[in-house]
DNA sequence: AGCAGCCTAGACAGACCTGTCTGGTACGGT
DNA sequence: ACCGTACCAGACAGGTCTGTCTAGGCTGCT
């Protein structure tokens, strides 16, 4: 019957490593091993915290959940409005750094078919806080049909996340910033 | 020196098949046992026609490339805004169907995350030749930046098939139609 | 002093992976 | 009749994967 202390250094270091790999090669090419080597854990130490690999991923999703959620509470912004575009710009720094390899939750999805696995289901209430987060601050900004007016910023939001990845990284920002002015009900000039 | 002609009914086979799993089950899970044993192939007779695995997913995804070009094709439309719109809707409706597993290209971009892989650069040119017929019939629509404008489609186009496969598949349709005609210059009804 | 809990190091089993190789069948052109 | 090509069946090698197990070290509490 062990404590299973989550804040156990090894512990930690093992999911930093995993969040690491993971999001930079893709879950199913890194292994157990490299992780372990990488993190310097023992096996056996790493099955103690950790039961099996998807535990490990669940893990890994929630912990990238996590981030994101401080991310966007760190933002300042004087308002909903200014909040949701300040959300959109962070995104598309981030999308044009070098290291950006594309949504880590769209990514692993990808590897998860089954829709009622752990993970995937992990990756839904990210998905979930998210969409709530735009709904809330739509609300905030007196949007006329929040729920439809956050259904259209996440297509907005996994677009950008694909965009960055797969295209010209840059490119899409200025696209996004208007998409997302005029998603507010604020026509930017042209276009 | 083998003539490897790609018209035959083995190889037609195989890639039938791996194209079946690799988009309902991902790249890296599905093995070539497996895929030579629902195609009814033998291991020398696939890898005489792939000299390995990842010639046959570079071939996958230029598979479901002339799928996807055929489908446009084949879409009948009075002009190129209705074109446009035919697109979105044909995606919207697919994306809906119960096998929908998302974009077989975001998916199998996840898997490989070096940009230079061939895989990638097969992805890269199914990008390509969609964003140039968006370009194209914007252009022909009389769009005043078809190229800015083109950007927008692609985000729209990546969030609906992410939307499709982890969220409700049936909410995004209308939103989608509203945010191409909205795009395209015609504001639509509330919103 | 003694014990529990967390840790390291690494062997090991069993499954699965890609890719090669052997051996044999069938067809089609010359 | 002969040969090249395409095909099937399946053994095999060598590697990697997850997960278990043995054996022992270190720390802190009692």
């Amino acid at each position: 019957m062990p404590a299973n202390n989550p804040k156990s250094p090894a512990r930690s270091r093992v999911l930093d490593t995993a969040t690491r790999l993971f999001y930079a090669e893709g879950v199913h090419t890194v292994g157990i091993d490299r992780i372990i080597a990488e993190a310097g854990v023992a096996k056996a130490t790493f099955y103690h915290h950790f039961p099996a690999k998807d535990t490990l991923v669940k893990a890994y999703i929630e912990e990238q959940t996590r981030q994101q959620q401080a991310a966007v509470d760190e933002l300042t912004a004087d308002g909903p409005r200014e909040k949701l575009l300040a959300v959109f710009d962070r995104m598309g720094q981030i999308g044009a750094l070098a290291d950006f390899r594309g949504c880590p939750f769209i990514n692993a999805a990808a590897e998860y078919p089954d829709p009622a696995h752990p993970v995937r289901q992990a990756i839904e209430e990210y998905r979930s806080w998210f969409r709530t987060l735009m709904r809330d601050l739509l609300t905030d900004a007196g949007d006329a049909d929040p729920v439809r007016t956050a259904d259209l910023l996440m297509l907005i939001r996994d677009g950008l996340a694909v965009a960055c990845d797969l295209d010209d990284p840059a490119a899409p920002r200025p696209v996004v910033r208007d998409a997302v002015l005029r998603v507010l009900g604020e026509a930017p000039a042209g276009v």
